[in-house]
DNA sequence: GCCTTACTACTACACCTGTAGTATCCATTC
DNA sequence: GAATGGATACTACAGGTGTAGTAGTAAGGC
């Protein structure tokens, strides 16, 4: 169910609002986003379109509806970035790498940060 | 005007056929893009709401309409990528290089090959 | 038992995209 | 000058997103 997952803006920070919270209620996302000044009907619409794609699960507890995410960052991360990747850069993480640091985005010598923080850190998908 | 273009995969295509083209009809997109098997109509209002956004100018020529791409492959990829590292990663360009070599899309030894391309090659965008 | 309150579901509406049919227009040809 | 052919513009429709109002429903208080 990790496949093609795309999230617009304002989807994907009600996921991440769940995600912090482990699961909530349209109430709870709200309060969590409220710097979007989204209406609570907003976020309640948002929260039931995600569901029914089922990118979301939600239990009714009491008269709430209770959601949580049922894919994870990484899943998110990985379809989007992965979809970008093949459509600008015909599937070459490389070529979006070579594009970040022509960009003055990535200077090289954070390449090297990267790659010393990959022998320290490893993983965390 | 290359503040923040977005474009959707059959738009990024017939935009970059109109790139390799320099300059073409609605007729000569389709036939770059026949693999698509998109009507001609198809391609026609791809074209002229893309022109409408002022991604694309046009000019008549005959009973023509030639389309000419106003922004380049740099202002698109640009645009589209540092949305998504402002959406997924806070804008941290660096997180999403962890993010690509976490994930295997990108292998360490592939960081010099990065580097020493960059120091053979220069910008390109 | 009724009222208030809180919450969700339903409905709505504008705008974008994908996709294409139909209508219109102009040039060329007979 | 009329017919034909080719090209675009206009219109259309379904589905998605952003955004939110309204209605309905259930809980809790009095």
């Amino acid at each position: 169910m990790a496949g093609n997952i795309k999230l617009s803006e304002q989807q994907y920070q009600v996921v991440q609002a769940l995600w912090s919270m482990g699961e909530g209620s349209a109430r709870d996302v709200q309060a969590k986003l409220s710097n979007l000044g989204l209406a609570h009907t907003t976020i309640g619409t948002i929260l039931s379109r995600l569901e029914k794609r089922e990118v979301l699960s939600s239990r009714t507890e009491g008269r709430q509806r209770v959601y949580k995410a049922l894919i994870t960052d990484g899943d998110v991360k990985r379809s989007m970035v992965s979809n970008l990747i093949s459509t600008l850069f015909k599937g070459d993480s490389k070529a979006l790498l070579a594009h970040l640091v022509s960009e003055g985005d990535i200077h090289k010598s954070e390449l090297d940060d990267i790659k010393s923080l990959l022998d320290g850190g490893k993983k965390d998908a």
